[in-house]
DNA sequence: TTTCTTTATTACAAAATTGAAACATTTTTT
DNA sequence: AAAAAATGTTTCAATTTTGTAATAAAGAAA
């Protein structure tokens, strides 16, 4: 369950808030105090912080670089200030998105969503169609059935996964292996590409690497 | 340089926006018909789609759609209808970013920014310190120097990424790298360890990794 | 069809990776 | 200060990964 901490010094705001997150499958904490908030941030550990603008003591973008130096965790401005400059300057500032009071709840909900998937991206799992794909472990899995890429069969992947709906050329793929640092045996990436197709076989993806004869691979 | 297709039907809007991002370094393409556009983008192959919601047929929630069956590329919508509908669907059709008319120069180019980096994030470089991690080559760089990382040493690295500023205890590392299943020697982990940090010091990152003791480690 | 080109598969040896063990060093506890 | 605990380093053998070569199969050209 992700956490959620709101830091917003009106307390009827925050339990709305809370009530809303809560109910949305969200663990969610209140700080009314800033300066509390960037003590505890560490031992919190949040995965996403709510940052209300408009709290007592300097203003938000302030705060917002405060919190920075002692977090990396995503935060969404919330502010009833509807003014384009302040707009620039929190995005600037690192806010990784910005909200206007009176907000949409559905809309709020939807960008915490965004949010936290945008961030997560580094971290955690990539699907392409039933295919769960862990990058950094170098693992790809299908329903129950998990198997393990070597460092040059993920490369490959990931490179036909970022040209989805593309062909990729022999070339290409040759190039993000190698780098034509040295001569490589041009074979060598039809093998890569054979041991591919026959891991993404085990876990029950036949045919997923279309040959197109003469110009590359696709992705299908 | 990135590339972006602008699908605007009103040939003055189109102008500017296009004399805009060329101004700011950005390639951009213009085309007013949708129909092409969706049958173009495979050839244009653009970085980023500025869409339209007010070209004429249908509403731009179905060409997002539609769009999305063509092409994975990431869309900023643009629209004059300032309703919140609106905006709930489009997120939740696939827009990575949704933007109202008239527009702040400055914040459509944040937004562009923002865009480009978040879904750039699964495919390049991710930046720390001076340090770049290239995680699906298995390769980090400071400047010049470059260095081959192995698979645990990824896993290792990685994980300290994403727990930035928090001390990571050594069960967490041992849990990311082998999952419990089997019994492994406590010791290897330290071994791991070890390991990439004479890494991270042939690149220049001498004490990047600070033991905690009875604790963890943190990257520094 | 026949030939030629392109791509696939398998087997293999060299190279890289890995966990364990032994031993060293540092920090904490007593 | 001494002992104990935690962490670090080096070496080694087993395993995995990798490029090459030899051979096969599939598609395109003639």
């Amino acid at each position: 369950m992700k956490k959620i901490l709101i830091i917003e010094d009106e307390q009827i705001v925050a339990k709305e808030l809370c009530e809303l997150l809560n109910s949305s499958g969200y663990e969610s904490i209140v700080l009314e105090n800033f300066q509390e908030a960037k003590k505890e941030i560490f031992n919190i550990s949040p995965d996403l912080v709510l940052l209300d603008i408009n709290i007592p003591y300097k203003n938000g973008e302030l705060l917002l670089q405060e919190l920075r130096r002692e977090s990396s965790v995503p935060v969404i401005m919330v502010t009833s200030r509807n003014n384009e400059t302040d707009e620039v300057l929190s995005m600037s500032y690192g806010a990784d998105d910005y909200i206007t009071k009176p907000y949409n709840p559905n809309i709020l909900l939807l960008r915490i969503g965004a949010v936290l998937k945008r961030t997560g991206i580094s971290l955690e799992v990539q699907k392409y169609k039933e295919l769960e794909i862990y990058l950094q472990k170098g693992i790809i899995k299908r329903g129950e059935k998990e198997v393990n890429l070597t460092k040059n069969e993920m490369i490959i992947l990931n490179y036909l996964l970022a040209h989805q709906n593309k062909i990729v050329t022999r070339d290409e793929l040759m190039t993000d292996l190698w780098n034509n640092d040295e001569y490589i045996n041009d074979n060598a990436l039809t093998v890569n590409i054979s041991r591919l197709r026959s891991k993404l076989k085990e876990v029950g993806y036949q045919d997923a690497i279309e040959t197109r004869k003469k110009m590359g691979y696709i992705l299908l």
